[in-house]
DNA sequence: TTGAAAGCGCTACCAG
DNA sequence: CTGGTAGCGCTTTCAA
């Protein structure tokens, strides 16, 4: 490359950097662009890096189970605000891996900042980030872990929401389902128990109802239903609620008036149902203020960490409560 | 690190990779072992691949356009079957890049192989993945181009498959949905033709329906939907269809005695509607034969790039057709 | 305005 | 069996 162009190396870099502390003639600047353009020369990132001993590189961490669209399109956004801010997105699969071996294989990389979902991340695997040099630790999940910043995603306010509506819709037997998929715990387990500190202090009551994502299951379920004598349900999301919704109306049972049945992620197929599915809408955190909080936190390791509550709840009351 | 263990650099890296080639005394693996544990030393994946010449990452730019559970589960299996065969897969948010400059973004990574999505790498791109050490590079899209092994996926069988289907079952005026969002584009445009194929040298015709992903745009369709004739209508996808259905449905049109409608990727929703609906079944590559594909074009780069048709399209017959 | 050279963290070779 | 050392590609300081 240098060699192509006529000049010392560090001619190159200076050029391509546009490096406002030296001045470099014009017809050395042509003469560089040219030979990179022709030699398709493109910089190397891991020596660059090296060489500054850091990058601006966001990472985070694929969740090992299957996310919806919600979150997907959180995550589209988040990665568009952070590229804006000169952030370099770069999503890891680190599928399978312990959590102990999943931080260190994080760490190799050497990110600037780290985003992680779920709550898989202790005290430890923080420290292993910070000492190898991430600026920026980001849990976003249920509960905050010692030195990291936290977007606290408490999925019991979504059950509360769901328990009280149906409270005052006059319900009191009230099912609620929990996802057979172990791996939607951390979301059906605080749910759950949302809907129970909703329901404390009245004569209302819980029952859980564990339910695959297929049609046997829900017609299991929907066939021993009048014996469960429930007259409403919280069917943990919009997905489980139309499985769940569609088995009951096979069986015969009246939506709302034998049962109601709300939902939760306000999902566009919700309001293709009928009668039109009641469900919990969930406001996730703007892209654009996490994306400073990443920023922020970057500039500024030193400021102690943040943790905000960012889980939204409201009911959108439809046809089916 | 060194320093802590009182050994040398050298004798850590033995002992951190396992190096067979040199035999390290048990004690002073120990030490070395306990020292990094001490640490939390991890060693840097820049450095080690600059050293190396090159990385076992392989890169999977995300895919500029919103995409369905099918694309995303595929895309898990995927990370899983790479990581088995010892590579690390990562995500690469170049959202709002140009390509030209999205490939250099990536070719600045390094990356062993690069798996990308859709149609916007060039023969151009293909070179300077390649010059900056990428030994595969993969498209996943419509059509080849020169110089990168290819997994075609052609959606024209779609169409061809619903068109047919449609045809077999007597309908002669076959509305076809088109998505307004343009990303989308790379694979409406190719089912409408798919449909327009299958219906060739018939008597049978073929109207596009723009459709935008809301109620009021369905509303507006279904509205006009006497007024347009059609006997049936291939909506794109489930989704879509599963919006138009509803529509048509609200508007007390008979389906499928009235018009046939049939979606697309065999999603489980379509079994929960009434009447359930009829669907084209997409089959994705198996994510095990594309990693070996991966695989072996890293080992042998010099091989000529295979293209591989890897798109099945069958027809699931239910009650909306 | 340009060039020479040091050094980021790591591994592979060679000498002890 | 272990340690010294060169050099991967880059940026940056210092000297010319």
């Amino acid at each position: 490359m240098a060699r192509v162009a006529g000049v010392s190396r560090a001619t190159v870099s200076y050029v391509l950097n546009n490096t406002s502390a030296v001045r470099i003639s014009e017809p050395t600047r042509r003469r560089v662009h040219e030979a990179a353009k022709e030699l398709g020369y493109v910089p190397h990132a891991a020596a660059r890096s090296l060489r500054a001993g850091h990058s601006r590189m966001v990472l985070m961490p694929t969740p090992d189970v299957q996310v919806g669209p919600l979150y997907s399109r959180f995550f589209n956004e988040l990665q568009w605000a952070l590229s804006r801010l000169d952030y370099t997105v770069v999503q890891y699969g680190g599928v399978g891996l312990q959590s102990d071996e999943a931080v260190r294989a994080w760490a190799e990389l050497r990110p600037v900042a780290v985003l992680v979902p779920g709550s898989g991340l202790g005290t430890q695997g923080v420290a292993v980030l910070k000492r190898s040099g991430a600026r920026a630790v980001v849990t976003l999940g249920p509960e905050r872990v010692e030195g990291a910043h936290a977007l606290l995603m408490d999925h019991h306010g979504v059950g509360r929401s769901a328990g009280r509506h149906l409270l005052e819709r006059g319900r009191r037997r009230i099912g609620v389902v929990v996802p057979d998929d172990p791996g939607l715990g951390i979301f059906s387990r605080p749910r759950l128990e949302g809907v129970r500190q909703a329901l404390e202090g009245t004569d209302a009551s819980v029952t859980e109802l564990p339910l695959a994502h297929d049609e046997e299951s829900a017609a299991r379920l929907a066939a021993r239903w009048r014996s469960l004598a429930l007259d409403a349900v919280f069917a943990y999301n919009d997905e489980y609620a139309m499985l769940l919704m569609r088995a009951l109306q096979d069986e015969g049972i009246g939506i709302p008036d034998e049962t109601a049945v709300v939902g939760a992620d306000d999902l566009m197929l919700g309001r293709l149902l009928r009668p039109r599915l009641s469900t919990v809408h969930i406001e996730l955190p703007s892209a654009r203020e996490l994306a400073e909080l990443v920023d922020r936190a970057v500039r500024e390791p030193a400021a102690p960490p943040e943790a905000r509550e960012v889980l939204g709840a409201t009911v959108v009351h439809r046809e089916s409560s």
